[in-house]
DNA sequence: CCCAAACTGGACTCATCTGTCCACTATGGC
DNA sequence: GCCATAGTGGACAGATGAGTCCAGTTTGGG
């Protein structure tokens, strides 16, 4: 139900919150991720588009999250690159009740806002301090000194 | 996040829970619904596959509900036409954990089932019989007599 | 038995998503 | 000032989803 676009951002950001401060090549982060370099490129962009990262050009550029893991929420990323529709008016074009959605798009929307809460209220900081057997990214995040390759 | 398919297989199964047990045609569907016909009948044909309804051809044909509206989820409508899938393993490939999903994907696969079992837990008839101003489908559904056209 | 009502299945179109390629630009070091 | 590094943007290709069209088949009625 997640698109490709936005499992790829939420990897990549999430690598660079376990890699903050410091910046990451789009090499750096395909490896880490496991997102196909071209396309990374693609998402990167759309992510500096949203302000989500900034980017810097040149010998020793990379990317950067704008924000610090403990203020960034995985929604601002997903809102970023596919935003989550909330069903707002009647898909049937019909206005005879103002706001008023049925009780099928009622139970449908609310299925969205349960999604979009839940993503609101977990920032990237949380999800790398996360107890657990596994590190975020399966393993691909390692202890922080890393600047192989 | 939904596709147009599921929110054209809910609609048209709340237009036949709201008719049932009656047979409608994909015509009356198609007109009570908003879904272009050629793509109704489509959806319907999956839903036939999944055993969700049953159709019967020539004159006095039409689409009926297999189960009861108490008795169909809107969950299995989804699955019919779409399934919601679950992430049961590390998406990076990286089998190095069993079955434990990093911090990411264990909070997206938790919206995933939030979403699946706010499905899961409502039938066809709690839609149709929610108090309301708006009946289900934007007073598409009209009080029962309706056999026009 | 023939016709009209209805669903079925396949082919086809169009748009979007995913993914690739490449030429270009900015940047820092020597 | 040159050059290698690194991101940018546009063009393009393939797959899938959404939607259309039509010929075929089933079914009931006169």
């Amino acid at each position: 139900m997640f698109s490709q676009t936005v499992e790829y951002a939420l990897r990549a950001v999430v690598y660079l919150a376990g890699q903050a401060p410091e910046a990451r090549t789009t090499d750096q982060i395909s490896e880490a991720t496991q997102v196909p370099k071209p396309y990374l490129s693609k998402v990167l962009q759309n992510l500096g588009r949203s302000d989500i990262v900034r980017s810097q050009r040149g010998i020793g550029g990379g990317v950067t999250l704008v924000k610090t893991p403990e203020e960034l929420t995985i929604l601002e990323v997903v809102d970023a690159v596919e935003p989550i529709e909330r069903i707002e008016t009647c898909p049937l074009g019909l206005k005879s009740h103002g706001k008023h959605l049925c009780p099928l798009h009622r139970r449908m929307d609310d299925a969205l806002a349960m999604v979009q809460n839940a993503f609101r209220a977990t920032t990237l900081a949380e999800v790398l301090a996360e107890p657990s057997t596994s590190t975020p990214l399966c393993e691909a995040i390692k202890p922080r000194s890393r600047k192989k390759k």
